[in-house]
DNA sequence: ACCAATCGCTGGCATTGCCAATGAATAGGG
DNA sequence: CCCTATTCATTGGCAATGCCAGCGATTGGT
């Protein structure tokens, strides 16, 4: 009976949406304050990801995407267009459309930002083998993706 | 190449920060919906673990259990104790301190929010095998833990 | 008796997620 | 070609959450 088994209840310990909770809520605030020094939130960073990965696309297809509401993704896309690091064209075959495109310095900010989590995450899993650390990020990631692909079929792909 | 792979770029399917909170984020609407039907949220079903599993507590470590904010603290409570699922009284020995002391209704209660947290947690993680579930929370534990630790040596333990 | 610290409590602020409504533009049916 | 329905981006509001500053009551130390 280690200090901290004895800090939260086991009817907590023993709960995996608890411990999971827990876990992203200290790695949330340990990234975030990270992408902040850059001026990005964690929203702005994925929206730079996708556009920088998959090349340009329209608001709509982000928020699939990532899962955004799409009236967040207003509010997310204004201050990245202010400063440049997006641009956002109509498109000319559809007016309703804007065609987001990451911009050099997009580029740019989007590797320091993948450089400063490269160093945050070590420190968030300090201890902890790499190989673990690999582990509990497949093993999230699979449960991901079976809720991904459910959604998916109801509503058909984003693209 | 999976559809879901195709969903998420690689750049965030591939970072650990990224991933956990989406699963967290996943697993907080689906478990607080159902401690929603009871009337709670999820900080107000960790409180009754605390006074259910440690017996009457002050609320100062309480807090420092669940590492809540002491003001959030109080409203948690106010609710809980107007719902009579705890009670609330001052300590004769030290007028400052309330002592928090879980009611029947509020055990009854934690045993019914206990009942649909089995039900929901296995819809969450539906498809996965039992052992990396389990896996998936030691991990995410031993995480927590080193954390845990390291707060407790800094500003000393709460009891 | 005085000063500092503790405890609970209130209020405020920023962020976040979610939902409804709107205007511009397009697509489809007759 | 016209009318209607739908799509897309945008705005605004609402509730929950996390975090922090300050305050009154109470206690402990000197």
């Amino acid at each position: 009976m280690t200090v901290s088994d004895a800090l939260l209840p086991a009817a907590l310990r023993h709960r995996t949406s608890f411990v999971l909770a827990r876990l992203a809520a200290l790695s949330r605030t340990h990234c975030a304050e990270r992408l902040a020094t850059l001026g990005l939130n964690q929203h702005q960073h994925a929206i730079l990801c996708c556009l920088d990965e998959f090349g340009p696309a329209i608001q709509r297809d982000v928020a699939a995407r990532l899962d955004l509401d799409s009236g967040d993704l207003v509010s997310f896309l204004d201050r990245l267009q202010t400063a440049e690091l997006i641009r956002r064209d109509r498109d000319p075959r559809d007016r309703r459309r804007q065609i987001l495109t990451i911009t050099q310095a997009g580029q740019r900010l989007l590797r320091q930002a993948e450089m400063l989590l490269d160093e945050a995450e070590p420190e968030l899993f300090a201890g902890l083998p790499t190989a673990e650390v690999e582990q509990l990020r497949a093993l999230a990631t699979g449960v991901l993706m079976r809720h991904a692909t459910q959604a998916w079929r109801q509503q058909g792909a984003p693209d």
